[in-house]
DNA sequence: ACGCTAATGACAATCATTTTCATTTTTGCT
DNA sequence: AGCAAAAATGAAAATGATTGTCATTAGCGT
């Protein structure tokens, strides 16, 4: 008999409700981030007579289920996206907001490397860069 | 005569007041971020009588001048530190908030290299690793 | 149809941050 | 020093995102 350890296989049913698969069509549309507030007026705005609170709550599910990422704007506010959109970064003027999407294979590579290194497991990272765009 | 373009120096005489001249050395003795909030209090337990009001003021004109830097914690709360401290990452433990201070200078050098690579000036960049430490 | 649980939404509460505005302090000048 | 204008201050109210409360409703299994 083999010693080898067993793997652990996660397999947490995931079960989405209306109002969470809702928001998940609806930032498929967006395509990108948008905050609780702007998804919640997308949906009225449709017709949809959903609650500000059911948009809070059911986000903060698709955040536990690892649906969506969160992120914040310079004032704040959380920003989501759905994770399964590219990974990328953003390089953003801070004076007329302009944005430029980064790919950078090194930087997943270096927040990896530091991982393992401090034993941290499921590490996700944020790395913004702002500054001033050619025009500014 | 020379045709050469005159160099522009900029010479912006930046002097404190009062109230940012406290916060600063507030942020020294921290020796890393605080809150608004955390700042406050720190002076009012001194026994300053400072306003709330003033210290958001103070730290706004402390980051025009480019002394403090700014970045946002977890919960969306704005927390300062000055610019002068070696610049470093935090790799967090979203789970007991254990922090471990990461100096990245392949970071630092591919922020760089994207910014020439797209035009922008004056980049600043937020890097923050977020997992699960070895304990949790 | 019935009973139970999860989901929902109106509304109030919270908390950081910003605005307002009247007062005080500082500064520059004579 | 004396005085006027400008800058700084702080109390309190306003704002805006997010969270908590709680009564109502929709779904589902029997």
């Amino acid at each position: 008999m083999s010693t080898a350890t067993t793997k652990r296989i996660t397999t947490t049913k995931i079960t989405m409700n209306k109002s969470q698969l809702k928001l998940v069509s609806t930032l498929e549309r967006v395509g990108g981030f948008a905050s609780a507030q702007e998804l919640y007026q997308m949906l009225r705005r449709d017709g949809d007579g959903i609650g500000l609170t059911t948009v809070y709550r059911a986000l903060q599910s698709l955040l536990d289920d690892k649906i969506v990422d969160v992120l914040r704007r310079a004032d704040g506010e959380a920003i989501y996206r759905l994770c399964g959109e590219a990974h990328h970064h953003h390089l953003v003027c801070r004076s007329c907001g302009a944005t430029v999407e980064i790919e950078g294979s090194s930087v997943e590579k270096w927040a990896e490397a530091i991982s393992e290194e401090h034993h941290f497991r499921e590490v996700g990272h944020t790395v913004e860069l702002f500054g001033l765009c050619s025009n500014c």
